[in-house]
DNA sequence: CGATTTAATTAACTTATGTCAAGTGTCGGT
DNA sequence: ACCGACACTTGACATAAGTTAATTAAATCG
């Protein structure tokens, strides 16, 4: 049964690399799972982040409180992508950042030592992790980009876009929050949205 | 003379890695440099990047045009910073991005091909560029959590605090672009600083 | 199944930011 | 010294987005 979870991890290798059957045990041999009960916290501010976790089914939203002390969400992790509170899990020093459970989840994780282990010993390892951290990179290069030059409508129909698995499964809120911008006037996007549908072409 | 400004890169990559004296000799000698005059570009939309460049002495803006025809500066290069359109370089397909020089500049540049074989030649080099990358993924995740959840004005201040040697020295016009408002939004935002002095504590 | 919390909507009003247009100042080139 | 770009500012007005608070709908838990 794990082990066919386990499966997904290293399809998700195979896709980005040729991964060597020594590599491929060895990587097995260390992922280990975990299970989060809905509004669990797999990290909390001030704590060091010791998982790269990959999302097998369920959905962990990161989110950090600002100096007014609101929380803003700023990533999602939903079926099949790594994710983790980078700079802590790099550093070993304390998160900035929360990581909650929106849902039920199924994890799959490596620790710290293991992960330098892996992308230390196979190179394969190593460029399939390159390759996750490009795709990181490239993704908040868009959100940027996004931000300083779309409207707040705009950008609720480009995440409609880039994540519908995930609308009408979180919370409402959640997306407006990462969005940057309030649950009213999402919920008042929304209302024009649905009077005038053509406008969603975008 | 050029030998004394490729100095600045090897001080580079020996503040981030332990550089063999081979890998610095290798490194050192498909370094190139290329000189800017100001409202030169670098790079074009649907041209394909063909290096990484290290700013030696300049300024080099990189912006996207968006749907609506408009100009949108996602970021600036200048002194001791690696910068490239990050997409093309890596996959050599064509930039979304344009590059252009703000002032006179030197850049000390590596070919893609070059790129790859000393990264696949000299760990410590890959480890280098790990590190940039790190650097620029965690500068872009800043960016975002500033656009969700800051006002102009404070991300007005952060930029200030982030870039003081940028200020004064490029156009306002550019720094609101990259900000995500309108030059004179900007103004008013100086003016009432200038106004109000103790509101700069942020 | 009912009781209670959480989510989503709506409206009135406020604040943040954009648009347009005019005006001033500055700087390099002639 | 003059001229024309460009940079920056300012004010009146318009639009985008936030705030507060009330209401309804839907999910959760006992």
């Amino acid at each position: 049964m794990e082990t066919n979870q386990k499966q997904a991890i290293i399809n998700f290798f195979s896709k980005h690399t040729r991964l060597s059957s020594q590599g491929m045990q060895d990587l097995e041999s260390r992922l280990s799972f975990s299970v989060l009960k809905r509004k669990d916290h797999l990290l909390k501010m001030g704590e060091v982040c010791r998982f790269n976790s990959f999302m097998v089914k369920g959905c962990v939203r990161t989110f950090k409180i600002c100096r007014a002390g609101k929380e803003h969400n700023i990533s999602f992790a939903s079926e099949n992508t790594w994710f983790t509170s980078f700079k802590s899990f790099i550093f070993q020093n304390p998160s900035e950042y929360y990581m909650e459970a929106l849902e039920q989840s199924l994890l799959c994780q490596i620790k710290k030592s293991d992960w330098d282990y892996l992308t230390d010993t196979y190179p394969e390892i190593s460029q399939a992790f390159r390759r996750i951290l490009e795709k990181w990179y490239l993704n908040y290069e868009n959100r940027v980009f996004q931000n300083i030059s779309m409207t707040a409508r705009e950008r609720y129909l480009q995440f409609l876009s880039d994540y519908p698995n995930l609308v009408g499964r979180i919370p409402d809120a959640h997306i407006a929050s990462y969005l940057g911008i309030t649950p009213e006037f999402l919920s008042k996007i929304r209302s024009k949205l649905s009077q005038y549908p053509s406008a969603r072409i975008a």
